[in-house]
DNA sequence: CCCATCTACTTAATATATTAATGAGATGGT
DNA sequence: ACCATCTCATTAATATATTAAGTAGATGGG
């Protein structure tokens, strides 16, 4: 993998003008030149995105017909596990920050989706949990997303998506 | 000025309490009953999430320093390759739906880092282009996030990069 | 040529992401 | 008890994501 390259090569690169006809027609590659960078959709971080949009296709139908929101979802489903949590441990097990999650609570808490209360010890604090509402949703349409789920996964394959997860797993650990 | 924080992907040690489900305890389960739901931090669309965050983690800085967001990074970048694009392949390529894209553009139109004219055969057509000023800074930045780049991967190991890449593209070819 | 239809882009409206700042409440040292 | 300092949640401001609607320009059939 090389990504050393001099800037000023690369400028001149980009002089060439390619076609733009859909497909990426790189057959002209005359130089002998040190190896070009990184093509653009080669990018990791590119196409985690891709793949976790392709993952949601499963998804998004039967949410879109309840009318809840990917995040929406991700922190009733949360809740289902923990009963009752801070707001703060509710950002950091759904991947949401902070100001992020006090808009989507106001919102779920407005559609009677969940309650919350302040911690008595610490006023700071505040608690959230599903409502009785909410619980019989999750459960009428969670047997739903795991079907999807399933699909998905023979779909790829139960080894491929074993494999894959261990090493999400890995690049989730790395530190910068 | 901390980016090490990002909270949201330190859910290492969060003393969340564990077991309580809701009268369903989980440790054994009954043959007869249906299997319990995968685990809330099982699911690989937020796995995928995660990961994302994490890679991004190596470029934010960078990125920072120049005040150039993720997306507007991704739409140079993409310039750089294909010299001039219509606003639609620009999307596509970017996996940028239209009208994000509308206000992406306008920003870095007024920021100079790129051109836009109308196409003379079909007026409906939008085409960009980087300017002078994008490319010197491309040139100038784009070595450094190559350097990131590499000590990602050589923290993961490069075969596993590999092999993360093909499973990558397997998901995302999936269709539902 | 006329018109229905389609296409590319934009606008609008709402939800979320991100960073900085604020306000109420806890905490520790003196 | 006093005060500087922290912490948690929220607000503010801006950028993006997402769906629906709108607008101008192409396109094909009658």
């Amino acid at each position: 993998m090389v990504f050393s390259e001099h800037p000023v090569l690369l400028l001149l690169a980009t002089d060439i003008d390619k076609d733009e006809g859909s497909g990426h027609g790189s057959s002209q590659n005359h130089s002998t030149e040190p190896p070009p960078m990184r093509k653009f959709d080669d990018s990791i971080p590119l196409k985690l995105l891709k793949a976790r949009e392709s993952t949601m296709a499963f998804f998004r139908p039967v949410l879109q017909e309840i009318g809840l929101t990917e995040q929406q979802w991700r922190v009733i489903r949360a809740l289902n596990e923990h009963h009752e949590l801070e707001s703060k441990q509710l950002a950091e097990l759904c991947c949401i920050l902070s100001p992020s999650l006090t808009g989507i609570i106001n919102r779920l808490e407005a559609q009677d989706y969940l309650k919350r209360r302040k911690s008595t010890e610490d006023q700071r604090r505040v608690l959230i949990s599903l409502s009785e509402k909410a619980k019989i949703m999750f459960a009428n349409v969670s047997p739903r997303l795991e079907g999807c789920y399933e699909t998905m996964t023979n779909q790829l394959s139960p080894e491929k998506m074993q494999q894959l997860k261990e090493l999400l797993d890995e690049i989730i650990k790395l530190e910068r």
